[in-house]
DNA sequence: GTACTTGCAAACAGTTTGCATAGGC
DNA sequence: GCCTATGCAAACTGTTTGCAAGTAC
């Protein structure tokens, strides 16, 4: 998700309405990098907008997943986490704090990833997860 | 999933009682590479075991997860899939035929992966999935 | 015989859907 | 004013749980 202003000429132009729930949703997801899950947006949202629903909530949240704005992430068993930054990155989950932290492939040497193709397999995604404990916890 | 020898052996220790539904699912899961879904394991029994149900596949899953017997996958949103080979190794799933084939790491030289600790981070497990078009639909 | 396990149904969590109303354009 | 978006409730999917009856040991 680069800007607002960015984000919302692409609602534009994909024909979308710019209402204040989608407004409200978008705002909280720019440079978001806490990868929150759909009950935690509808958590922080339901106080300013008290009449809020799950189902706008997740509308938008699928509506910016399919103009890539947003990725959804499979770390947690159970429910999806939605994070702003649509790049190709890995994604750390502590199991003590609960806290996913970003994994930039550029900062770590020790990473490196096909593109393109893998065995013969054409790849359009990827997704890295690693469970464990974090730098903060340990 | 070494063996079904080694694997009962393993059960008999953790104290397991050997039901026949306990050893329909190890079986049917001991060099399984398809990756099963908890409702494709239970369709798959149910014709044997007629009156084999739901909560008796999870919760045999979940005992041989928690046994280190099989690992859970996340690489379909909204469900799980089971793989009885519980080396880290990558998984690649077909949009087009919904396939799920392993990625083994040794094979594949543009693929590398940090061991133990990554960005001050400790790891206890990883996860990497693949998505796109395999080899076969394309 | 004594636990543990099973099978059933009900509970549960996260997500999606149907529909009348509201509101952006 | 048209047509899409909203909010609510209900439906739905995958998984877990509670409990009486059954069974491995």
């Amino acid at each position: 998700m680069h800007s607002f202003d960015k984000t919302i000429q692409k609602l534009r132009q994909e024909g979308f309405k710019l209402t204040p729930q989608r407004l409200a949703v978008i705002k909280h997801m720019i440079g978001n990098s806490r990868h929150p899950s759909a009950l935690a947006i509808h958590k922080d949202l339901k106080r300013r907008y008290p009449s809020l629903s799950f189902s706008t909530v997740y509308n938008t949240l699928n509506m910016l997943e399919r103009i890539e704005e947003v990725q959804s992430l499979n770390v947690i068993d159970g429910h999806l986490n939605y994070d702003p930054d649509i790049s190709t990155h890995g994604h750390f989950l502590c199991t003590k704090c609960g806290t996913i932290h970003d994994i930039r492939f550029e900062d770590c040497d020790d990473i490196k990833l096909p593109q393109g193709e893998i065995g013969g397999h054409t790849i359009s995604s990827i997704q890295v997860s690693f469970k464990g404990t974090c730098r903060i916890c340990r």
